[in-house]
DNA sequence: CAAGATAATCGACACCGTGTTGGTTTATAA
DNA sequence: TTATAAACCAACACGGTGTCGATTATCTTG
């Protein structure tokens, strides 16, 4: 299953370079093969027989992307791990933010108002099980719930990737991924009045 | 600019009626004007004389459906002002709520993983509208604001609509309207955490 | 380095959906 | 009832898709 031909390699890589490319200007939906391959500058036939057709091109691309950030973020859990400070649990948001930031050339065309949905529904799921699987710290009380956990789960993900749409999608935005770490975990740890100033902090 | 010819309505009534079927099953981006046509037994060339494309088509029906949200939600408002007690403030967000469930069919694949990003983000900025503009109780305090404003917004309003967008596509809930802004409104005024059962109420 | 393997190219093909046109039929409003 | 215009119909050019067989180029292995 190893690609070694470098003919393959090269194709591959011209191919996804013209894709995201193509994304970035007009949107997956609108992306045709033919502009693909004439922007790759290889003949059409050729992506025919790497990718029965641009769908599974844009699957195999995502999976690349959530295989690599699998692994980063568990070579990172770790070293997060290490600072016990409660007050600076917002560090397990990190990694994540970090990556997303590192992938914006994919990121901000396929989260953006001509993504893909799906693309988006997974990235929720995955933030998901990293957040409420693997940190303690977030972890609920099954017995002190006020509502249904799985209401609590969509909300707080769907908070989250509101504030890193937000802050991939504002032109003027200076902040670094720690200072929307921080910002998402103020909110998240005194409440939304609180850090709204509407309620005192207690 | 009235329709008054008994056929145009007709003819319209059924490109919609087949769109919404079609958006249903297969996702906007896959719907065909042939598809639509000949479901709604009309002739391909008369639906190029009432719409320039499929795209316009969806323009005309969002709009649609905004006017009607603001018509409804603006005649309700002055209801829920008359209840002044602030531990009921999520009555705000019922008429959007059961405007949404008023509207399932179209909302459900519109916001689902085959829906339309843009309709998403129009009907973000839709609640955003309501909640933070013409609600008095949600006004931050821009002096005691732990974080920037655009994105405490965005995270209660993606928030939300994340609820939402759960309770629409869980085929288990049984949660009514009032329900949903319950859980909605005691996320936010308690914050998460409290909600989780991981804080103890202030 | 040479030989065999295989990837990439080229041109052509049928197929399908789009958007438009001109002429015809049919339903509606006055 | 009649003029109007909406809906139908058939045909067209256009562009993207997916496939195929033959040819050229490039790489890997011995």
């Amino acid at each position: 299953m190893e690609q070694t031909d470098l003919r393959v390699i090269r194709t591959k890589k011209l191919i996804k370079d013209a894709f995201f490319s193509l994304i970035e200007e007009r949107g997956f939906e609108a992306v045709t093969v033919k502009q693909l391959t004439e922007r790759a500058g290889i003949n059409r036939g050729t992506f025919y027989s790497h990718y029965v057709d641009k769908f599974e091109l844009m699957e195999k691309c995502v999976d690349e992307i959530f295989e690599e950030a699998e692994q980063k973020l568990i070579h990172q859990l770790p070293h997060i791990f290490g600072d016990e400070r409660t007050d600076n649990s917002y560090h397990y948001l990190i990694p994540f933010i970090r990556f997303i930031e590192d992938n914006q050339i994919i990121m901000k065309p396929l989260l953006g108002p001509n993504g893909d949905p799906t693309f988006q529904a997974k990235l929720r799921k995955f933030m998901q099980a990293a957040l409420f699987q693997r940190s303690p710290v977030t972890l609920f009380n099954p017995d002190k719930m006020l509502v249904p956990p799985p209401y609590l789960v969509a909300y707080l993900s769907s908070a989250h990737m509101g504030v890193i749409y937000e802050w991939l999608n504002n032109p003027s935005s200076e902040e670094t991924a720690e200072d929307i770490a921080r910002i998402i975990y103020t909110i998240t740890y005194e409440g939304p009045l609180v850090a709204g100033g509407v309620k005192s902090n207690e």
